[in-house]
DNA sequence: ATTCCAAGGTTGATACGTCAACCATAGGCT
DNA sequence: AGCCTATGGTTGACGTATCAACCTTGGAAT
């Protein structure tokens, strides 16, 4: 077959994909975010402070683990920072930055637990099937590398 | 189980769910906008303008095809337009408005079939088994409708 | 004929993402 | 010492997504 156009099933499975990510994510999401207050980004921020860095993080770290770059981080940041759900101070033994939850920062994120939980379980995991969850690990595993060029 | 709280391996499937499909849209997307300059929505907006609308479509059919609301087409299309991708003009037997493909727009949506074809097959359908199609398809059937609330 | 409403769009504000340019400095090299 | 570069961050510009407010007008209801 020609490697250059797809037929009807492999634009229907493309199309497919894409929308059902698209309509439970966006479910999760929206859920929580009504709910709560915080976007995506805000709740996996202040989860990582206060389990992963124990109520606060180097930025570098906090980016390395949310697979951000410095400056997506850095601009969420600074909105996070008006907001009043975390600090950053400068760190003079170097040239970092650390990020610390606040107590409201951490009041959000404990009332956003259980909201963020039910919502995943909910739109996502309650509608998966054992092929589902094996399907999704192994393809994880599979496109886990980059692709060759 | 606790209703109100994810244990390990759901957490971990929530985040290789999101993480592998951002992975691979990402790379489809990053391959088809660097080689042709068109972003996913440009190319889904002139792809129903030329194959569905044969070179032009309501507003509001093409954002029912899209799956987008208004708002979002109309700063869309403000944008395309400024780039001289697509046109619009304004019905007089009803209050609509016409959007049609310009000739630049045409060739724009000519050379980048070629080249989403290739990024789609070799990030997303080469990287699947006969499992994940299974999967992916009867996901989406299952999770059409609206949740019940 | 008025009144009212829904359809079809536009606009502005705000949040989010990405890219490239920039800045400061700690450490290594010569 | 003087120079270089990598590290860690910030910033501005622009594209994209969402929400709410708004505008106009064709028709329906009374």
């Amino acid at each position: 077959m020609d490697k250059n156009e797809l037929n009807e099933e492999e634009m229907r499975l493309w199309h497919t994909w894409k929308g059902s990510f698209h309509r439970i994510f966006g479910r999760v999401i929206k859920d929580m975010s009504e709910r709560t207050g915080l976007s995506e980004g805000d709740y996996g921020i202040l989860d990582r402070l206060a389990l992963f860095g124990n109520g606060s993080l180097r930025q570098q770290e906090l980016a390395d683990s949310m697979d951000w770059d410095k400056s997506r981080l850095s601009h969420h940041l600074t909105r996070m920072e008006k907001r009043g759900l975390v600090m950053r101070k400068s760190l003079d033994t170097d040239r970092g930055v650390l990020v610390i939850i606040t107590s409201a920062g951490q009041s959000a994120l404990d009332d956003a637990r259980p909201v963020a939980a039910a919502a995943i379980r909910k739109h996502f995991l309650d509608q998966l099937t054992d092929l589902d969850v094996e399907s999704i690990m192994k393809l994880a595993e599979r496109t886990k590398a980059r692709p060759a060029e």
